[in-house]
RNA sequence: CGGAGUGUAGCGCAGCCUGGUAGCGCACCUGCUUCGGGAGCAGGGGGUCGCAGGUUCAAAUCCUGCCACUCCGACCA
């Protein structure tokens, strides 16, 4: 028998380990077995006991590695669809000078919700709600023909909204992690394809995360006309009411190979996705919604995980974004911008994925994909396992997180159903014995017992 | 911003009414025993009692002011 060296003080590792699969002794996984008395909604208990975020003040949160992991996993995913469907990364800074809100007016429209700031040589400065402005300012420094148009530039970035009520843990804090991609087109023809684009990207990027995200007019204010969506999920604790027509459940996104630039495609999609009723309470027409089928009138509660529209020249008129066209003319863009909000989705995500246990992550947002339990540390077939486990998995791709802690086994099972790891591995004594895992679905709790090779095989092939 | 409420150890709470050396559970540390669904026993560490004034011989406790946070409503990615 091998001697067995401890080696959980030996970091970095030197081993090869792959960093992201965890040994639960190193990582930093501050679980709490009781809920901080604030947290009101499912999500922020949640989030709290499985210490993936710290509240700092109202409505700000320092995100802890669990939490840091899933948020990673969802700008990943975001990130990838937004650049498939042509937009292109930058980043745009927190802090913005008040001059530029001034051309656009909205220094002072914006009211309280602004969070203003003087720097040293009280100059007006402000963190920022948004970056229409900012954008703006970047394209009409550069561009000035037509031929470098459609461009579409997003970021993501941490915003600041002074909300006078900060509430339900992340799902409405004060800062916020935001997606925005901005569209610039030379007339409302060519913003109408951008807005079709970033419409049928909404779409793959949240069926990627797992969710049923359901498209819903929304008010376009003073520009009117129909290019206005909100992308709201189902979930029993959402903030809104919303009415929909009970088709959508049944309908997919369009796969990975969809042509961006065909617009009559993405017309297309876009037409197919926005014909089934679907309304929040603001826009709800209750006359339409009672024209449908018993049967397929769906009213539940919704939370809105991402907003586009389209506003024209209202930024690029005053702030003079122009580029010259064909005709030799010049023309004031068209613009349009699309949110997503990253953090506001890890707190949606459990809305629509928990049970009494805890958090039942989607696979492609889990901030691992394996909880390797070890139910006896020190037991030599329990510990060669988990070690032949922990090497296979992480060199696959397959992200680990193995406890080999030496506390009780009703502790770990709590831990991992409380974090939602997808699958939990369990190597005990017995089955350990006969060279066997137990192999455990968060999801649906079912259980089966396997070999070790299977279990390997199982998770690469999947 | 209107209404309500709470601040005592990392988390959950008691103590306050009736002033007198700050306590319980969880978590944490040590030891022993346990070991497949948040173990048991024993020992231990940790607190400016939100802050500032005031009253008093003495304030977590009484008085005044301030601050922070939460919840309900109106508003929003």
């Amino acid at each position: 028998m091998a001697v067995p060296i401890d080696c959980r003080r030996c970091w970095p590792p030197s081993s090869g380990e792959n960093p992201s699969s965890m040994r639960l002794s190193r990582y930093f996984l501050p679980t709490l077995r009781e809920t901080p008395k604030e947290a009101e909604i499912v999500s922020h208990r949640l989030m709290l006991r499985a210490g993936m975020i710290r509240q700092q003040a109202a409505g700000i949160y320092s995100w802890l590695p669990l939490g840091k992991r899933v948020l990673a996993n969802i700008e990943q995913i975001v990130r990838e669809e937004q650049n498939r469907a042509g937009a292109i990364e930058i980043l745009m800074p927190t802090i913005q000078p008040a001059d530029l809100w001034r051309e656009s007016g909205r220094y002072d429209d914006y009211g309280k919700e602004m969070l203003r700031i003087e720097d040293r040589h009280e100059r007006d400065m402000l963190y920022g709600p948004t970056n229409e402005e900012m954008v703006t300012e970047i394209f009409r420094a550069y561009v000035s023909s037509y031929r470098a148009l459609p461009l579409n530039l997003y970021h993501i970035q941490w915003k600041f909204r002074d909300e006078v009520r900060p509430r339900f843990g992340i799902m409405r804090g004060r800062e916020f992690l935001m997606k925005d991609a901005y569209s610039f087109d030379i007339d409302q023809e060519g913003a109408r394809a951008a807005y079709h684009r970033m419409f049928v990207s909404y779409l793959r990027t949240f069926e990627r995360l797992g969710l049923k995200a359901i498209p819903m007019r929304a008010d376009t204010g003073p520009i009117g006309g129909d290019l206005s969506h909100e992308f709201i999920i189902l979930a029993d604790t959402g903030e809104s009411e919303v009415f929909c027509d009970r088709t959508y459940l049944s309908m997919n996104a369009p796969d990975a190979g969809v042509d961006y630039w065909d617009d009559a495609a993405m017309a297309k999609i876009v037409e197919e996705f926005t014909t089934p009723y679907a309304a929040t309470d603001e826009m709800h027409d209750e006359a339409a919604y009672n024209a449908l089928p018993e049967a397929d009138r769906l009213s539940a509660r919704g939370i809105e995980v991402g907003h586009i529209f389209y506003f024209g020249t209202k930024y690029s008129e005053p702030m003079n974004a122009r580029v010259q066209g064909p005709d030799g003319k010049e023309h004031t863009v068209h613009m349009g911008s699309y949110g997503i909000g990253p953090t506001r989705l890890v707190a949606a995500i459990i809305e629509a994925f928990h049970d009494e246990d805890g958090i039942k992550w989607p696979e492609a947002v889990a901030p691992f994909h394996v909880g390797l339990i070890n139910m006896k540390p020190g037991d030599a077939a329990c510990d060669e396992i988990c070690e032949k486990l922990y090497n296979a998995l992480p060199a696959s791709g397959v992200d680990v997180l193995y406890d080999d802690t030496d506390n009780r086994a009703g502790a770990k099972f709590a831990t991992f159903d409380l974090i939602g790891v997808p699958f939990q591995v369990i190597a005990g004594p017995r089955s350990a014995a006969e060279g066997k895992v137990e192999i455990k679905n968060r999801a649906d709790g079912s259980r089966d017992t396997v070999t070790v090779e299977e279990a390997i095989n199982r998770f690469v092939a999947a």
